[in-house]
Formats: structure tokens, sequence, C-alpha cells
DNA sequence: CACATCATGAGGTCTAGACCAGTCTTCGTG
DNA sequence: CACGAAGACTGGTCTAGACCTCATGATGTG
């Protein structure tokens, strides 16, 4: 049973949702039908709100499909529908790839201008710097720099470098819970060249991360990966008008305490 | 009033939703609360789980966020949070550019194997090709390159090339509605090089995107990006696992009726 | 003055029904 | 046999309450 997390004493809605996420993974097939709400309100004793909640979450992660007159059912798989917060590692072992690093640096320095735009910090704060060449199977894959502000997490190199930063980082209570990317191509420079072995083509795949643990800024971070190993596959969802909320007109003195909005990704080089 | 959409015979839910709606775009800043649930129950007159549905509705939408036992608010517009099926001119708009596009070839031919493939087709099928240069207040951006199925848009192109693909399949009825990308970097070929006028850079960033409608591959499309002049951007969400539907063990005979599953995009020369 | 306590009011979960609106099957009837 | 109506499902919307947890500000006390 995958009822873990969802213990008897729990909501009750969890446990229908248990129950549908696990018959959804062992049972039934693309396109199988779940039971009908009406029977689990019997089987599990609840009320018909109840278990419409514990499927309305199902349908909102696109697990299931509703069809009003015929019944709920597993939705296909539409990728991920989401770019997801992913480390190289992580990456590289689904696509069935052995990931390594080869620490090139590893320091603590005051955040540069970018850097501390970026972390929506003061320029000058000293944050944690490393770069790291990651390979794939032993294969060169990228140069990867990555920026976190000390305070954060005063002891994260004390061990050396950890295999992954943002287990590290959740770890030290710091949940990386969103981010934003920006992708570029560009011409590797000599020594991104020569660290990723590339001869023939130059081309390489530049990315610049922002991660956020809840309203603040945890980690800032650029790649370059060789254009010719490496891809990055983006599902699209239709584009339809968002709601914008109101510009807050200028209020002197007026505090949103919000910190941390999205906003650009600053490109220029960090050093 | 933005009640449009939501008229007073129609569901309860949707006139709560609506108010709320316009409630956020034209009188709330971000970080603000919207009534209580039992404010909002006294002046419609329903009760609280209606209004419940409304506000999860927009909660699902990321406009606003709960807080128990503080209450909801207006969410920080976190980018859009999810890629959208845009195309070259709404893109350029949106970034204050004029879009241009010159077409460099306009013709109908049997699909060749990759873009059969992409399109879920047979090899051979009768697809338009169109390739364009987009420009950007006039400056070469890309070189873009479209199969769609002749089936399905007889007549598309007989009164030359639309300004934009995507608009003219929507007025057939082939509303395009959710895609997947690929994203490469690479060096330019030396006509494409011409074509964007690149003199020393030469990475270029390309895509292959595969959009649907409904349930049916409608276009398949590749790309190649001036690196120096484009860059996606691209909001990331934390990363939890999927529930994966178990694979329906092999029944001959068994029909899923589930056609055009996500899978890979050909990245191989389409000519 | 500092701090613990408590009342208030917010959202979170849940019930036991109700009627509406599609879909599909089954069973007459022509 | 063909076809249409009826019934038996399905999910969709909605009510009028209930009790819970959590955050906050007012209040009283040491």
């Amino acid at each position: 049973m995958v009822t873990g997390g969802a213990r008897a004493g729990a909501h009750k809605y969890l446990a229908v949702r248990a129950y549908l996420a696990d018959l959804v993974t062992t049972e039934l097939a693309v396109g199988d039908a779940i039971p009908s709400e009406r029977s689990l309100t019997e089987k599990f004793g609840v009320s018909r709100m109840t278990v419409r909640q514990a499927i309305d979450a199902l349908v909102t992660e696109g697990v299931l499909e509703r069809a009003q007159g015929r019944g709920t059912f597993v939705a296909p798989p539409r990728a991920d529908f989401e770019m997801r917060l992913t480390t190289f590692g992580e990456e590289a072992r689904r696509r069935g790839l052995t990931p390594g690093a080869t620490v090139l640096r590893c320091e603590e320095l005051p955040a540069p201008a970018p850097v501390a735009e970026a972390l929506d910090r003061e320029v000058g704060t000293p944050v944690h710097h490393v770069v790291r060449l990651r390979t794939a199977d032993g294969n060169p894959m990228s140069v990867e720099e990555s920026w976190i502000p000390v305070d954060l997490a005063p002891d994260l190199l004390e061990d050396g470098v950890p295999d992954s930063l943002y287990a590290a980082l959740r770890e030290r209570g710091l949940d990386p819970s969103w981010g934003e990317e920006l992708i570029t191509a560009a011409d590797g420079t000599p020594e991104e060249l020569e660290s990723l072995q590339m001869q023939t083509s130059r081309a390489v795949m530049r990315t610049a991360r922002r991660t956020f643990g809840g309203d603040a800024a945890v980690m800032y971070s650029r790649a370059s990966y060789r254009g010719d190993r490496y891809s990055v596959f983006v599902p699209l969802r239709e584009a339809r008008p968002t709601l914008v909320p109101r510009t807050r007109p200028a209020e002197p003195g007026a505090e949103t305490g919000r910190p941390a909005q999205p906003g650009r990704i600053p490109e220029g080089s960090p050093r």
C-alpha cells in the first residue's frame, strides 16, 4: 500500500486520496475509470463532498479526468506539464546516466553586483561560491557555478562540497520550492571549451537560475552545457489570459512586506 | 465590470468567482486580503462551500493564496509559472518589439519521416511546409520552419501565408491547446548564419515544437534563433514526485482510443 | 513594562442530504 | 428489426449547518 503519509488519524480526504493514488499506480491503466463517487462514499463512510475533495486534488494534478455522465478516468501522462526544480544529478539519473562532479573552485567571497541582485541582497554580502564540472557517465556535460548566502547556511561547505547543494539546503530547512531560469545559446569561452573538451562545435547552452525557498532567494546559479550533448524539454500550456492584480498606487510609508518578487535574472558576468 | 461570461442565470460560484476576479484586477493590489469567506456567504446569499469553490478555483490558478487563521490574499504574480503556447508575434509584441516575417519557402509536400513521426502520421502524408525569416523591429531573429497536415486545413495557404499560423488554425476550429518543445544550442549552419546576418558569433538556439489541438498533433515546427538576441525564460516548480499510472498489460484487441501521447520530439534534419 | 492568557475571527475539514445535467443501456412499441 | 422513451447510472452544483486549527490583538497580571 502506498497509504504512506496519510495515516488513519489524518484527514479523511487524504485517506481517500491515498487510496486512489494507490489504485492509479498499481491497478489502473490510462483511460480506466475509477470507482464512482457514490461508491467511494460508502467504501470509506464519508460524505460525497469529502470524496470530491480527494478527487479534485488529483484532477488538479492532472492525474485524473472527470467526464460528466460517464465517470472519472485515469488521465494520460502529459509529460510533466511544468518544468521542475531538479538538480543535475537527478536529471542525469532520470536519463539513465551516472552523474559526477569535479570541484574547480570553492570559496567564500563578498557578492558581486549581479549575484547580489539575483539574491535580493546588498552588494558585498558574504556568499559561498562553488564552481564544478558536471559529468554524466564520465563525459563532461557542463560547467556550473553557484552562489549561496553564507548566513542561510554557514556550515554548508565545512565537510567539503556536498554532492547535491539542493539536498544540503533542504537539510537546513531551506526547501527550494520554486525558481526561474533564463536560457540562452552562446559561443563557449576558451576556458569553457577546454573544460568541456569541445573540439569541433563551440555552442553552449547557458542557464541562469534563481532558486527560492518560501519568499527568499536561497541560491543563484549559472551553468554552461555542451550544446551537442544537452537539451531542455519544455511542456507548453495553452496561452490563456491571466488575471493581473491592480498595481499598488504609490503610498509613501506603506510596506508590502512581500520580498523576492520574480524579475529579471542578471546575465552579466558575475566576476 | 468584468462579470462577463458569468451572467446572473449561470452557476452561483461563477458569480462569486467573477466578483473576486474583478476585485483583484480593479481594487486590490498584491498582498491585499479579499473579503472573508463568511462575509462573501452573506453578500451573495450562498453557502460557504459555494464561496470556497470560487476561491479554490482562483487559488489553483495562482491568483490567490490562503493562509489559515489570517485570511486569503492576492498572490504575487509568479511570472506565469507555466510556459505558454505563444507565437513569435505575440512574444515580440509582449517585449515591445514589432514582429515581421519574410516567407522563404511555401509548398505542399509528402511528410518526411521525422515530420511524420512528430505529427503522428504516416510517412508521405501531404503537409503544408512554410519557412520564414522572423524579424523584430526589422532585425533578423530566427529562421522558422513549420509543417501542418494538409487534411486538417486544406485551404490554409490559399491566400498566401497568414501572419499567424496559430490564428489561422484557430479560425478553422483547431485550437492549439498544448504543446511540447525541445531546446538545444548549436553552431548555426552557413545558410542560417547568413539569413540571420550573424557575423562574429555562431551560436543559435534551436527549438523543435509539437503543437496539439485536443488529442491530435496539428503542427510541427523548428526554429533557429540568434543566440545573442534571444533567450527563454522558464519558471520552475518544485520537484515533487508525480503519480505514474500502471502500464496496461498487452491485451491483443484492446483499444485505448487515446491517440497522441507525448513523447520524443524528432530532432534529426527533416529534409 | 513585559509577558502569558484569552477571545475573536480567519481558513480547514466534514456531514447528509438535495436537485440538475449529461450518458448509456434497456425495453417497449411501431 | 429499427427506433424512441424510460430508467439507471455518472459527475456538477448547492445547502445549512458543525467542529477543528491557527493567527492575532486585546487584556490582565506579575
